[in-house]
RNA sequence: UCCGGCGUAGCGCAGUGGUAGCGCAGGUGGCUGUUAACCACUUGGUCGCAGGUUCGAAUCCUGCCGCCGGAGCCA
């Protein structure tokens, strides 16, 4: 007999047809009318199957008794209505195959509640909780959705390089990928590594953006989307920071800033309202126990229209706040994270798309506008969680390019291939990154977005 | 990396110079179509590590390690 997911069970009309349901042991409780109950759980669902477990069965006293939190079994019977309240149906058993017991002592996740704190240092085990279950499908969810997005909107899914050797894309400290001794270094004749050796013949990272692939791309075959791995070798300790995390970066060809506004907007209201669909009982337990209004809020971000102020009307509304920053706001300078937070939890209270930052503190490839201060940049800021998205126009135009790099004082030879987009039949284009985990953290209310994510890896976090 | 906080039983915590405690979990017994079950009894600790002050240190001092929060970097 096949075993039938719990999420489908719990939903089916009791009859006397035998089911099979597997799964592990939530709790046991004994009654002494000489049954148990069993609440097992099979990730397929937030809701556990309860399972009536009769002194009748042959191995009740040597088997049963003995199951623990954690323990894993198999178990065959019939669908019946529930007598008690909480549950619609429950099982009952003919047969319950114990397939793993559970050491009560040694197991470190009981029926108590553990501290999200804790569980980092189990995150093999911490699946089995109910909120990583629920971080794990409702991840799976979004990134589904992510999928379904861009495919309905013939956005094409491009694998940007995991190991790349553009050494300088502008974001921060890279990961270096090699394959030299590292006791016994290769040198040159003037002392420096000899990259020549290493296994791809020239210093290769981990890439920490698929953008500039991603635009070869799009500047081929129009709109297109990457969705993978990206790595950050940044001392960053914070609860909105991983060295490793996933990232969602669409490109389109023929599009300005206002056309990649509209599709970041589009994108996170599509995952919002889709999640609220797909996943009520993960929701439900984050908005219990992590985040009340968390359910309202989704709900009405999904339906509202996001605020777009420019960057230059942002340092007006925090130079006319009435309040203090530890950092004055000032126009040149970045906005700090108590900046974004005013503009966000209290000013507009939702999400807000600042646009046409100062050219200085954006990055090189971000189109320059007619004011010659400013390029077309975008940042999507949330509450709480902060900037979720930070995209651009891209600057299209080879002379204009060509001379940002070089302000920047880098070497324009280095971006050869980049450049070459826009000496042969350059066009305008438009894109952004989306942190996936970041996009997680919003939807579920955890607190630290290395519960975000399975194997969380940070700084001096690597164990798993 | 900087600033702040915290490391005491398997887990969550109290204990601010004088014989290490509570709740939960675990075990045993009782009770019950139960559902964070309940009641009684009970097992369990090198107080993060190293040094120092003191008759005496979980407690005070110094250093180190780890974790969390905030900041910076950014997704």
């Amino acid at each position: 007999m096949i075993r039938t997911r719990i999420r489908e069970l719990l939903v089916t009309t009791p009859g006397q047809d035998l089911v099979q349901a597997a799964g592990w042991i939530r709790t046991r409780r004994d009654s002494k009318g000489g049954f148990s109950f069993l609440e097992i759980n099979d990730g397929s669902c937030f809701a556990n199957l309860q399972v009536i477990a009769d002194q009748g069965l042959a191995n009740y006293a040597s088997d049963i008794r003995r199951l623990h939190p954690g323990a894993s079994v198999r178990v065959q019977g019939r669908l019946m209505a529930s007598a008690g309240a909480g549950q619609a149906v429950e099982l009952h058993a003919t047969e319950v195959q114990v397939l793993g017991f559970c050491d009560p002592e040694s197991y470190p996740l009981g029926k108590q509640r553990i501290h999200f704190d804790r569980l980092r240092e189990l995150a093999h085990l911490r699946a089995r909780t109910n909120a990583f279950g629920a971080m794990a499908r409702v991840r799976n969810v979004l990134a589904d959705e992510i999928h379904r997005f861009f495919q309905a909107r013939d956005f094409l899914y491009l694998h940007a390089p995991v190991i790349t050797a553009n050494d300088c894309e502008g974001a921060g400290a890279m990961f270096q990928v090699t394959t030299l001794d590292l006791a016994r270094v290769p040198r040159t004749a003037m002392g420096a590594v000899d990259y020549d050796q290493d296994f791809f013949g020239r210093r290769a990272s981990l890439t920490v953006s698929g953008q500039l692939e991603g635009e070869t791309y799009a500047c081929a075959l129009g709109d297109i989307y990457t969705f993978g791995p990206t790595f950050r070798a940044e001392n960053s300790n914070t609860r909105r920071h991983l060295a490793e995390f996933w990232m969602i970066e669409p490109e389109m060809a023929f599009a300005d800033l206002q056309d990649d506004a509209a599709l970041a907007e589009a994108l996170l209201k599509h995952t919002f309202a889709a999640v609220l669909r797909r996943c009520p009982d993960d929701l439900a337990f984050f908005e219990q126990r992590l985040q009340p209004g968390l359910l309202a809020r989704l709900e009405r971000l999904a339906t509202s229209t996001f605020r777009t102020i420019t960057y230059t009307e942002a340092v007006e509304l925090l130079t006319k706040a009435n309040r203090t920053f530890e950092f004055a706001p000032q126009w040149g300078m970045d906005l700090q994270s108590e900046h974004e937070r005013y503009l966000t939890e209290e000013v507009f209270q939702g999400p807000l798309t600042v646009i046409n930052y100062p050219r200085a503190i954006k990055a090189f490839y971000m189109r320059r506008n007619d004011d010659e201060r400013t390029v077309a940049a975008m940042d999507v800021l949330l509450p709480e969680v902060g900037e979720i998205i930070g995209g651009s126009q891209r600057e299209e135009r080879l002379e204009v390019l060509e001379r940002a790099i070089r302000d920047r004082g880098l070497d324009p030879a280095t971006y050869n291939w980049y450049l070459d987009l826009r000496r042969f039949g350059s066009v305008p284009h438009a894109g952004f990154g989306l942190g996936f985990e970041r996009l997680v953290q919003f939807c579920t209310g955890l607190h630290n977005i290395r519960d975000a994510i399975p194997y969380p890896r940070a700084p001096r976090t690597c164990e798993y």
